[in-house]
DNA sequence: GTCTATAGTTTGATAGAC
DNA sequence: GTCTATCAAACTATAGAC
């Protein structure tokens, strides 16, 4: 594509530093070497380092957001619209290797300023609010299985469920700890349509 | 107490910081200051700062395994047992003040050496086989109410809840998304004997 | 928009007096 | 064991040439 501006691919970059290694433990220094680029030049594109932050998480809440209602208008039943849930997780995962922007966030938070951290919070209510709307779905669709709780509580459930799953496979280095922690809920779920 | 040394009082401090702040966002400066004593006074007792770290996650790994063991002596039913090991969680949350040390040292674990990642490891290895010690009870004794998965799934499921709903309560500094978190969990739990 | 050069802090860590 | 003094390295950020 001819008109990928720098300033994109820079936050690309960032973002995957930030998820491998967190967003403290990499410097405008190792964003310059990664990129190709010199230090002063980012300063360029992204002031502080508080603004290249704000970027990135207000990036990720659309980015995630739309991806979120694109399951929403896809799934069939709400089991269809938890199972994509947890697979955005597990892809962003990556094996172990990286975290998705908002645990790694969560863990970095004293690091970010007012702005940022307002960011961060509104992801955090975008999601429960789609879970809950999910979860509500589950309540008419029959297709969640297993004691109940209002769907507010079901949907916090899976928020932490998820991300500490994240954090636990992260900490091993392997794909397996989230697996095994996601897997008693997905034994919940209504299997999918198979002739869909 | 006469003997309290200041190499564990030194301790305590640091993990107090290590919790509110996470490990990567104190400085030895921070540590002499918040102490009452100078930075090189600490390069005494602790000569490096991954040594800190080995010393707070080592310490941290007993402590926890103690309590963990003195639960499994005290509880009746396997829902004794998970009623009180949540219960450890909520307390070290604090109000949404702080995390417990495991938490927030999965989070900075880009940081630590291998002896430190090591102790880390251990302290996931140990919680797990308690918990799933303790699932094994409950299919015994069908105080875990739901649709049970085996007791390996259910112990690392809880594991990341617990951790996933410490780090959505520390993000909002409410002690509200813990609470709201655990509760389907917590549903499933037959109630304590009202005469013991 | 990218560069070189550098300012001004803070970091973890050490030497040596007391 | 604690102190003062200091180090080299890393950090975010800025100034100014091209």
């Amino acid at each position: 594509m001819v008109g990928m501006d720098t300033k994109t691919a820079l936050l690309d970059c960032a973002e995957h530093l930030a998820r491998t290694r967190g967003f403290d433990a990499f410097s405008y220094a190792d964003l310059a070497d990664e990129f190709g680029i010199r230090k002063a030049s980012i300063h360029y594109h992204f002031a502080t380092k508080a603004d290249l932050a704000g970027a990135l998480i207000d990036r990720y809440n659309h980015r995630f957001l739309a991806q979120l209602y694109a399951i929403m208008d896809t799934g069939q039943t709400a089991a269809d619209d938890l199972r994509a849930y947890i697979d955005l997780y597990r892809e962003a995962l990556d094996r172990g290797t990286r975290l998705c922007l908002c645990v790694s966030f969560s863990s970095a938070r004293d690091s970010f300023d007012d702005a940022t951290l307002a960011h961060l919070n509104r992801f955090h209510d975008d999601s429960v609010t789609w879970l809950t709307q999910v979860f509500e779905k589950a309540e008419t669709d029959a297709s969640v299985q297993g004691p109940s709780a209002p769907a507010r509580e079901e949907a916090h459930a899976l928020l932490a469920l998820v991300e500490g799953a994240q954090l636990s496979a992260r900490t091993r280095q392997s794909q397996d700890p989230f697996d095994l922690a996601v897997s008693p809920f997905l034994r919940r779920l209504s299997p999918p349509n198979p002739l869909q």
